[in-house]
DNA sequence: CATTGTGTAAAT
DNA sequence: TATTTACAC
């Protein structure tokens, strides 16, 4: 009989889920006849039949394995068929298996916090649809479980002597403490993502359902393929005491093993003598912690909602005799991989808006001849500039800066005479190139896709950054107000905008607004207090523009995006302390359609946001950009030294909220501290809502909102051409439209409230 | 001659 | 900040 444990009201449910030989099933969907075969997928390499970089189960029981030659799995497994990825001419091998892995991520992401681990793994934090399954169905009965949520291995049950218990039965417990009634929960939960990922996707895959992100990895491998498994609580001290170091994530390589030598410890449980000092003392105040708590289970690490990557790269490698030897020859490769490196970041930028930063080179160097023969590596980096000749131009010069550190003397790049061989005997044997330093720039304020970003499900993939805009409104105090023109005629808005008031101190607040999905909002935080006000916080040009005339006397909220890179999510975080201000009570507040400020006129009657998410150096747009975007943003360019212009749009967005809320009368100033404000801002919200709802049946259109599932392919053929391209292209990552049977957009597209 | 190619994170 | 190192799949 469990005993009750007393649970901290925190306790997690995580998922760790992990497509069981991904590559392998990749070419299977692709080529059914496959299936139920021994399959290895081989990295195109003329040598030796490639390298295996996933191997079928099937061919997994002849003893192939990953990393082998597929000359020698033929050896081994004469019947396995050896698929070969798609290698050269611009086809980057490993998108399109990234891109099988996006469509699983987007049936995941509608359970909840969702974050990628790499190509086939994924975090799931899924403690908040646990808890609303335990209050809703607990105690579940057997009768109710899916076939999926039956098979669910527990680790830990039928123990030697006791009578055995079903994984069926344990998830029925009645009497169960609280945290393994939410692993079961989570376990019902994960079966039924399991079958609708393999519905969807026609994937399998295996899960491991925990308290913590380290638990549900390890849990995740222990029953492959298509298993999942939980690990109770009470379960956790008995495993590590077992469990070989190495499995633990981290724990593979040099520190695991520094770990067994100078401690003589081969489990995890083996570290519970030594005093988290000691540990600290001996691996560094953060390793050392760190051990201290994987000892115990514990592990603190949140998922993180991101299912972008941070980074692109490409890179090739020369082994032994291919190694290159002439500057010739390495322009050659550098060439190639700057293409591709273009072609992910024109991806990239096509479907979620997002621009790189830092370009990075990395090359691994043998020199012979000299002293040693010792492979040397060097790395440059330097700012990325848009187009492949660019990125070739500038990864040539850093190529070059690397191998000037390497190289004595000005010989590097000079070949002798008659040999093949340059002046200073060096030979590549690896270049790699990335981009890194990803984050989003603004969509076109203008784009019809930004008025159909859903609520819901931030975080899929796909979808541009909604978080553009905040709403501006309230009543503004400025000194421009005597200067505000008395009339609303959109002629005399041009005048009204004029410099001189940028200098004007504004007072105002943001206001927030409010979402039916709150859950999706869970990142969002507010940044409010007088006293924080002229604190520093650390932020980009962008918002520094933004906040400065706000912040000294008022209040104003920030709101997170998806992206961890979020320019707000920094300004948030950068503090030192890489936490979000916690302390303060989040405050929602809601994106609309808007137009910017400074593209508009006529436009202005309608002008109660301002985009806030200009990156000003982002916003040139580069060679390289596609003119489909480039059309879309447009309106927004500016450069680096715009600085001003940008901040000065800002302040009009404010000017003219003042004179939209002076002229309407309607609410009063707001200022206060945080405790008295929250509350009234709430109250504000209310009000908002009412009055957008009113605003929005008179205008006709506002506000919108989607079921991304529920676009239909006849409805999205009835928009114009444009907007359907558009939609498309934001939706492409997702599974194939289904059929439907409403016919007329405006059932697809209600406005809200 | 030969674990490739990508990606993340933390230490320095 | 830029670079290096470690780790994982």
């Amino acid at each position: 009989m469990p005993v009750a444990r007393p649970d901290s009201g925190d306790t997690r449910v995580i998922a760790h889920l992990d497509l069981d030989c991904f590559y392998v099933q990749v070419e299977q969907r692709k080529r059914p006849e496959l299936r139920g075969k021994p399959v290895g997928v081989v990295q195109y390499n003329p040598w030796k039949g490639g390298g295996l970089i996933a191997v079928s189960y099937e061919a997994r029981k002849c003893g192939v394995l990953r990393c082998m030659r597929g000359d020698d799995a033929k050896k081994i497994c004469p019947d396995i068929e050896l698929v070969k990825t798609p290698w050269a001419d611009g086809h980057a091998p490993l998108n399109w298996y990234r891109d099988a892995g996006t469509e699983v991520v987007t049936v995941l992401s509608r359970a909840g916090v969702c974050e990628r681990a790499s190509i086939d793994e994924v975090y799931l934090d899924i403690t908040e649809a646990a808890a609303a399954r335990l209050l809703k169905d607990f105690p579940f009965t057997i009768d109710s479980l899916s076939d999926e949520a039956r098979k669910t291995r527990i680790l830990g049950l039928a123990e030697d002597g006791e009578i055995a218990m079903t994984a069926a039965d344990w998830l029925c417990q009645k009497d169960s403490p609280r945290c393994d009634a939410l692993l079961a929960c989570g376990a019902i939960i994960v079966a039924e993502l399991r079958e609708a990922v393999l519905a969807e996707t026609q994937f399998t895959c295996s899960a491991g359902i925990g308290h913590n992100k380290m638990l549900a990895k390890l849990t995740s491998g222990m029953h492959k393929p298509a298993q999942q498994t939980v690990i109770p609580a009470s379960y956790v001290s008995t495993l590590l005491a077992s469990l070989p170091l190495k499995k633990i994530g981290g724990l593979g390589g040099k520190l695991g093993k520094s770990l067994q030598e100078d401690l003589g410890v081969k489990t995890p449980g083996e570290l519970l003598p030594f005093s988290q000092l000691k540990l600290q003392e001996l691996y560094g105040a953060n390793t050392g912690a760190w051990l201290w708590h994987i000892a115990r289970g514990k592990n603190g690490d949140e998922v993180q909602g991101r299912v972008l990557t941070k980074s692109h790269s490409c890179s090739r490698a020369f082994p032994g005799p291919k190694a290159l030897t002439s500057m010739t020859s390495v322009m050659h490769w550098l060439g190639e991989l700057s293409d591709r490196l273009q072609e992910q970041l024109d991806l990239d930028l096509e479907m979620h808006n997002r621009k790189a930063k830092l370009l990075v080179l990395h090359a691994a160097v043998h020199l012979r001849g000299a002293s040693q023969p010792a492979k040397k590596f060097s790395s440059k980096s330097c700012p990325l500039r848009y187009g492949k000749e660019k990125i070739l131009a500038d990864v040539r010069s850093l190529f070059e800066r690397g191998l000037r550190d390497f190289c004595p003397l000005n010989k590097s790049l000079s070949p002798v005479k008659g040999s093949g061989r340059n002046s200073c005997n060096w030979a590549v044997t690896l270049i790699s190139i990335g981009a890194n330093d990803i984050s989003a720039i603004p969509t076109g304020v203008n784009s019809i896709t930004s008025f159909f970003a859903a609520p819901t499900h931030s975080h899929l993939p796909g979808r541009r950054s909604r978080v553009e805009h905040f709403q501006v409104s309230e009543e503004f105090e400025t000194g421009a107000s005597s200067r505000t023109p008395s009339s609303n005629d959109p002629e005399n808005m041009t005048s009204f905008f004029s410099d001189d008031i940028i200098n004007d101190e504004v007072t105002g607040i943001l206001q927030p607004c409010s979402s039916e999905e709150p859950a999706s909002y869970r990142n969002l935080f507010a940044v409010d207090d007088d006293k924080n006000s002229d604190a520093d916080i650390k932020c980009t040009p962008a918002i520094e523009s933004i906040s400065s005339p706000v912040r000294r006397k008022s209040h104003f909220q920030l709101f997170e995006s998806d992206s961890r890179n979020s320019v707000l999510n920094r300004c948030i975080r950068g503090d030192g302390s890489g936490n979000p201000c916690e302390d303060l009570e989040p405050t929602l507040i809601q994106c609309s359609p808007v137009e910017h400020p400074t593209s508009v006129s006529s436009e202005l009657e309608t002008c109660s946001a301002i985009n806030i998410n200009s990156q000003h150096a982002d916003l040139k747009l580069e060679d390289g950009c596609r003119s489909d975007v480039r059309s879309n943003t447009r309106e927004l360019e500016c450069s680096r030294e715009a600085d001003e212009k940008s901040s000065r749009a800002v302040q009009l967005g404010l000017a003219f909220a003042s004179k939209a809320s002076t002229s309407e009368r309607q609410n009063p100033p707001i200022t206060g501290t945080k405790a008295t404000l929250v509350p009234k801002l709430k109250e504000l919200w209310q009000r908002n809502v009412a009055t957008q709802a009113q605003s929005s049946v008179k205008r006709g259109a506002s506000n919108w909102e989607y079921k991304q599932e529920e676009i239909d392919e006849v409805v999205l053929a009835q928009l114009p051409v444009e907007i359907q391209q558009e939609l498309r292209s934001s939706l492409k990552l997702n599974r194939p439209l289904r059929p439907s049977k409403r016919t007329s957009i405006s059932d697809f597209f209600p406005s809200a409230k």
